[in-house]
DNA sequence: ACCTGACCTCGTCT
DNA sequence: AAGACGAGGTCAG
């Protein structure tokens, strides 16, 4: 067991990885997936949700190693070093990104927190109600008008699709984890509502794919910001051939773990800019 | 293959 | 107070 105090719950949840938590007297307590998680201000490392949830079985010195020959991830991971990458249910965080589009993170948790109260199960813990997150069955029987209800807008008919391509076996999140990283990206990516973007936050964030780079407005922002020569950015808005270039050149600066630089770089730059997260 | 708009909804800001 | 603006993209033409 390695660096357990060293993680900082609070910069790990608000890192724009996950968004149906929330703090009741210094105790964080979250939905991932169908189980509520509590977390105090220490780690009860001996549970195995706990243990899975937080990756310890990263390598975190040696990532942070590796990431710290470039001189502002270093700095980053330095403001932030008990920020982790979490590993969430696979299936609320595809339905997450995908309703996160075009959006911004109060938007996103609403629409999240509407879609579990409706469709979700009713549970309580230490007095306090909530709702676990929808089971895929659900969601792909839901009426678009009802999921409608919870405040998509055009995003309602991604999250049918898509949670009827759960439901149906086409997407099947064991066998995209087994799957390399482009095999699993291309076949996230016919799914309706997702492209490469989205599927990177998907493949990141629970199927254990850390080579994948999530290249929203922010990196491309922080990209043409500290790396203007490395990456030679044009514009704000990059077309797919684009995206692929720049993700390349990406894993080859960083090497496998440069989906935990993305998280840092990340996190560092919007709590520069005082932007708001969750909690 | 690349470029350009349109797109739902909800905060903020004016 | 009502209207404009933009927010962690994706799809269609």
């Amino acid at each position: 067991m390695k660096d357990n105090f060293e993680v900082n719950i609070d910069d790990t949840i608000n890192s724009g990885q996950v968004f149906l938590w929330k703090k009741f007297n210094s105790k964080w307590y979250g939905v991932n997936g169908e189980k509520i998680l509590i977390l105090g201000d220490k780690l009860n490392v001996k549970s195995k949700d706990i243990h899975n949830f937080f990756r310890f079985d990263d390598d975190f010195q040696k990532i942070k190693k590796q990431l710290s020959k470039d001189s502002v991830a270093k700095k980053a991971i330095n403001n932030f070093p008990g920020m982790r990458i979490l590993r969430q249910d696979p299936f609320q965080c595809y339905i997450s990104f995908i309703v996160s589009s075009n959006s911004n993170i109060p938007n996103i948790q609403t629409r999240l927190q509407k879609l579990s109260q409706k469709f979700g199960e009713k549970k309580t813990i230490e007095g306090k109600e909530f709702f676990l997150f929808p089971k895929p069955e659900k969601l792909a029987n839901a009426s678009i008008t009802n999921i409608a209800k919870c405040g998509l807008g055009y995003r309602t008919k991604y999250v049918k699709k898509a949670a009827v391509a759960v439901n149906e076996g086409t997407i099947n999140f064991s066998s995209l984890k087994k799957q390399d990283y482009q095999d699993a990206r291309d076949d996230l990516c016919q799914v309706f509502g997702i492209g490469k973007k989205v599927a990177d936050c998907i493949l990141l964030f629970s199927l254990d794919k850390l080579e994948a780079v999530p290249l929203d407005r922010w990196v491309l922002r922080i990209l043409e910001k500290y790396y203007s020569k490395e990456f030679q950015i044009r514009t704000k808005s990059i077309t797919e051939k684009t995206y692929d270039e720049l993700h390349d050149k990406i894993v080859d600066h960083f090497g496998k773990y440069a989906g935990y630089a993305q998280q840092f770089l990340f996190k560092n730059e919007r709590d520069a800019f005082e932007k708001k997260w969750i909690g």
